[in-house]
DNA sequence: AATACCCACAACCGCATCTTT
DNA sequence: CAAAGATGCGGTTGTGGGTAT
């Protein structure tokens, strides 16, 4: 555990920040709890203070310029797709840290989301945009292995269901059901200068790569290297039209990408 | 000029997860 | 396998600077 007694809060002073660097310069990134004990006692700092201070300030490769309109709508589309898992839409983002895209979101953003999310409600609802709802085909992995293959050269078009190891769908709470986000069979995106889902262009950061790359840290080890998104609380659905009904926000969330 | 208020962001805190013993 | 320790994450708070009154 921390021992954080006589240890300096607060703001961080020229000194310690030119301490903790050279800490880093020698000893590298990461054994914080080392920190105390190697750098001397002008940093009287607790391990987690010097973490995030080096991530959040003084690493190099922090951009600290204002965000730019790029960044806004990327930030915009993956807390849609994500919700507020910070780090990982930061990761999304070259020297964003996960510290400053929320401050951005909570400070900038927020407030447009919500007054915009209250105009939706207050429209009748014949106005609203009608979804066209594709209901999922179970498909066993094995049988998939073409589109698994290729992912590389293509992008998301269309949300599938995948079933487990065994080919079967979760029958049981040690079971787990993962949502999987193929890549279009068949169509080679690589040689085209971006990908168009409808009008809209998608972002080149959110190319099939960076969506496979997000899916492999939702949720690493269920599907291998695939893109997948676990689903939780899967007991809930009983049968493949329930968990579609269920989830077709998520998937218009994937849609609006 | 003084004060109040607002905004942006750095920093802290508690908790969850991962790793080590 | 359990406990302890280490790390990482998201929510929240504190504070300094800018602006309005």
């Amino acid at each position: 555990m921390d021992n954080t007694i006589g240890v300096k809060k607060g703001a961080w002073t020229y000194e310690e920040d030119n301490l903790l660097k050279a800490y880093i310069n020698k000893y590298g990134e990461g054994k914080w709890h080392l920190i105390p004990q190697r750098a001397g006692s002008g940093l009287n700092r607790c391990r987690k203070s010097c973490r995030l201070r080096w991530i959040n300030y003084l690493k190099p490769n922090i951009n600290r310029k204002s965000f730019s309109e790029d960044e806004v709508d990327m930030i915009l589309r993956l807390h849609k797709l994500l919700g507020n898992r910070w780090s990982l839409i930061a990761g999304r983002l070259p020297g964003r840290t996960a510290n400053s895209v929320k401050n951005y979101w909570n400070t900038h953003l927020l407030k447009k989301v919500v007054s915009k999310q209250e105009e939706e409600k207050e429209k009748p609802m014949e106005t609203m945009k009608a979804h066209q709802v594709i209901k999922p085909r179970p498909i066993t992995f094995s049988t998939q292995s073409s589109w698994l293959n290729v992912k590389h050269n293509n992008f998301v078009t269309q949300p599938l269901l995948a079933s487990n190891n065994d080919g079967c769908f979760p029958r049981d709470r040690d079971d787990k059901m993962t949502m999987v986000v193929p890549n279009q069979i068949g169509k080679d995106c690589a040689s085209s200068s971006q990908p168009i889902l409808g009008n809209v262009p998608i972002p080149c950061t959110m190319w099939s790569e960076s969506l496979w790359n997000l899916g492999e840290q939702v949720d690493s080890e269920i599907i291998g290297s695939s893109s997948s998104l676990q689903v939780e609380n899967y007991e809930e659905f009983s049968i493949v039209d329930d968990f579609w009904d269920f989830n077709i926000c998520d998937y218009d969330s994937l849609w609006d990408l």
